[in-house]
DNA sequence: TCGAGATACATGTATATGCATGTATTCTGC
DNA sequence: GCAGAATACATGCATATACATGTATCTCGA
């Protein structure tokens, strides 16, 4: 942070230059893996939160439906995503990881601990920790409930 | 952080729903003003760097210059910015500020200065602070030189 | 000075993001 | 049991993001 003018203040403009170069970097390792963060991110959650529906995933994710919708939408397409219409609620269509989805998470997940091991690498251990715990606690507080 | 999960460990998930969560309150309080936070920070770095490079705008932002440039388009489609070629290397072109970009650019600052506040207000002093400079100081660890 | 390589930007392609709105379904009060 | 309100998702629209590639320009050595 070079810039000594007011905009060095601000937390947004921070957060996302910072959101971008971290995904810039977790994106390069992961590529051979043929997902970005995002979709590992999608997929990882769908595997844990069975049968969760577009807008549950999209608050744990802090994620608009309509965003999760869309971001579903290439995962889909290549088979490794399935979405159901609810058996109690026809209104909600249930997110289901297919086998095929499975696999490719197992592939991708060594890339992403590899990706989160060089980020930690460049951080130094304190400052990650710090980092995540002051990110941590700030969501809490953005968020409802 | 809810998730017990590995998941919960990834700093890059974990800036992302912060950046998002935060760009959407930024949006939400500077909509009046006709500017996304993005835009706003374009137009700002322009006024400040004068005559900057669109890579160079792209160094400060932690951008891709080409999302640079596309970035720049609706800002130069309203009239707001010039992209000039520039006399000494007419690869480049200078991002030029126009008078109505800085009449916009100051009437959307107090809707700016607002969305600091209330981040600042849900977060509390301190942990804003904490948030600022673990951003800044991990930043520092992750661009070049 | 001239040509090969490097550089700066623009553009093609694909994805990421959210608001407003539309449609199907459910819920609720009567 | 039904009409109106509420909810869940999909879609239109606008922007945000980056990599690969194309084009114009510059640089530097022979």
């Amino acid at each position: 942070m070079s810039e000594r003018y007011q905009l060095g203040d601000c937390s947004c403009l921070r957060l996302r230059k910072m959101a971008r170069r971290v995904t810039q970097l977790y994106d390069q390792i992961m590529a051979p893996a043929g997902l970005s963060v995002t979709q590992f991110g999608l997929l990882a959650h769908a595997w844990f939160l069975k049968d969760v529906s577009v807008s549950e995933l999209g608050e744990h994710l802090v994620m608009d439906p309509s965003t999760v919708t869309r971001n579903l939408r290439p995962l889909v397409d290549r088979g490794w995503v399935e979405l159901k219409v609810s058996a109690r609620d026809r209104r909600q269509r249930e997110v289901h990881l297919t086998k095929a989805g499975a696999t490719v998470l197992g592939e991708a997940r060594p890339y992403w601990v590899e990706a989160q091991r060089q980020l930690r690498d460049m951080l130094g251990d304190q400052r990650a920790t710090l980092l995540n715990d002051a990110l941590d606690t700030a969501l809490d507080r953005l968020l409802p409930a």
